[in-house]
DNA sequence: TACCTATTGCGACTATTTCGCAATAAGTAA
DNA sequence: TTACTTATTGCGAAATAGTCGCAATAGGTA
């Protein structure tokens, strides 16, 4: 599956990398200027992912958010670190903390999906 | 609002009790050997967390699982404990490790939800 | 320019959770 | 026991999020 270059991953794209925080679908489309369908953005993100461009984030919302994964040299985020979602302006960010843990004896943890709710710097 | 004791609520309590995990409506709604509307379930245990005798965790598929409390001397969980998901057979324990972070200057956090997805010791 | 197929839009569909409302029943006091 | 208040329940509808099948479109390549 070669992948093909399409307006609506650009956009898609962009949006994420402008934003720089972790955005949810609903929340990409309302800030899109060109319309695209819901289940191509859903699409688009999933191969992302995939790809490992973006990562994925369930908030206790049970929503989906979706970031740009950061590895670069300026904001060091390491691979599972923390997030934060903001009650009042509904937005999650990446914190530049690493989650630490050691899972018993046996527990082969492969994913980790950490956030942590509150009210942001912006909010307080 | 003064609580009422139901045939409802110590089923589902009983059940969470009985199980030691953390549970799903469905899951619940599957063991109960009594019969209980969907939309209880959910009344029930959104108001033992209102109460705080259970714990509900988000974990990376979407859905709400409900875990008791324990802060009894045999197994001593903390508080902001991590939580473990299996991928095999579809349980979420609470894990004994407490979640260590130090959230960056001027956020707020008020709750946390961490799960750690991957096999579990019994299906490894 | 022609072809292959990755991608899109649309509609239908599933799944999870909540809500309104009338009926029921737990607790309390007479 | 009986009467009364209202917390709780069951039912159906609704809201929300995400996925899927399919035909149409369009990117890459030769
Ligand atoms: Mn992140
Ligand atoms: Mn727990
Ligand atoms: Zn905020
Ligand atoms: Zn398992």
């Amino acid at each position: 599956m070669k992948r093909r270059n399409t307006p609506s991953k650009e956009a898609v794209l962009h949006l994420l990398v402008n934003t720089g925080k972790a955005m949810s679908r609903d929340a990409i489309e309302q800030k899109l200027e060109v319309e695209i369908d819901r289940a191509t953005i859903y699409r688009v993100l999933n191969r992302f992912c995939e790809d490992g461009m973006v990562h994925k984030i369930v908030a206790e919302d049970g929503k989906q958010y979706f970031a740009v994964c950061i590895k670069c040299d300026e904001k060091q985020i390491p691979d599972n670190h923390f997030h934060f979602r903001c009650k009042n302006c509904e937005t999650i960010e990446c914190l530049p903390e690493a989650v630490q843990f050691s899972a018993p004896n046996g527990y082969n943890v492969e994913s980790v999906n950490c956030v942590l709710t509150g009210i942001c710097k912006d909010c307080s």
